[in-house]
DNA sequence: CCGGTGCGTGTACAAATGTACACTCTGTGC
DNA sequence: GCACAGAGTGTACATTTGTACACGCACCGG
């Protein structure tokens, strides 16, 4: 060891960078994450891009790993606090209907992913996790079966309330919750 | 009038080029889809492309009209020869687990169109209609309650179908849609 | 056969991109 | 105080992009 040893000047950076490439790919599509506009939109000089990352592909694949990291986290928090059946559902209810557990703009952001993945191993990764995440929870409360079944009624309802910008009927989506969890294997 | 009279050298041309570029972007996505590169795949010369088309935003969204229309072209046959409750349930079994309706390539489109979608009002239209389509092809079936419920199963559990790339269980699939197309309004 | 009309195209160009890298500068050990 | 290691950056560059537009050329009326 000498001088300088390791020390980095700004602790953090990396992960700002990352926080600007995610609100960017949010607001305006991983066609719009240029390493400079992603780094105007962190304040940070154009050099720091491939200083802390490998290349584009990197900081983008990050920035999806950021997403889906706070989406499994409000997903596990909201169903792990379910202490019966009827919680559980009723959380699903939530996670279709409401506006919390994810933004028009996150869904969007999974768009962005689902499509990314196709030419990039590591965010291929990162969505099939996420839905390795999301199928884990439910298993918390249903049988593998249900799971299954809630988890696809989940996927595409939420898809077509933010895609339609209409919130589903909470009672008809209660219905059906219940019914694909009533399945007997 | 005089001469040459508005008569196209090549009539069609412009639907070679609508062609190859769906080709293009199920195969590499919408970034890949460069005037330069879909000229190319549809053998014409650059110029076709300012020729025929206002700018690369038409391509992409004529692009995406065309995908959207052999889709829901598949969709409604396969519902409308459907002649009891029973055998429209069948159909949404077969269009959820088997690969006729909508192959991989496709899903991967339909993502394309959905992010696409966001920052082109035309292209939002075309995945607005898209999910009219398949929407109104079910109430044919099932009440609107129901046809909103087997709607979003039909969505999801076809993402996760062809992003996990393993078939769901027909048994399975085929209690759901029993259950979600048996709720009473 | 000839002139012209307008369909179709090759080329040119400004803008934007990803990335490499020579450089600066800060702080540390002696 | 000094030299240096290494963190961090501004610039340069080859490439690719969308688009405009001046031209070529095939065809039709005469």
């Amino acid at each position: 060891m000498s001088a300088r040893s390791g020390v980095p000047n700004d602790p953090g950076r990396r992960e700002r960078i990352i926080q600007a490439a995610l609100e960017l790919i949010l607001d305006e599509g991983v066609a719009a994450a240029s390493h400079r506009v992603v780094a105007a939109r962190a304040g940070v000089p154009l050099g720091s891009m491939t200083y802390h990352f490998s290349g584009l592909d990197e900081i983008i694949t990050e920035a999806f790993r950021l997403l889906v990291s706070r989406l499994s986290g409000r997903y596990k928090d909201g169903l792990h606090s379910s202490k019966s059946l009827t919680e559980a559902r009723e959380s699903i209810v939530e996670i279709i209907c409401g506006d919390e557990f994810i933004t028009p703009r996150e869904m969007a952001g999974i768009f962005e992913l689902y499509s990314y993945g196709r030419c990039s191993r590591d965010s291929a990764e990162i969505a099939s996790s996420w839905m390795d995440i999301s199928h884990s929870a439910l298993t918390e409360h249903f049988t593998p079966a249900s799971a299954r079944a809630v988890d696809a009624l989940i996927e595409g309802w939420t898809i077509h309330h933010h895609l339609g910008g209409v919130a589903p009927d909470r009672d008809l989506v209660r219905s059906a919750v219940t019914a694909v969890t009533s399945l007997n294997d």
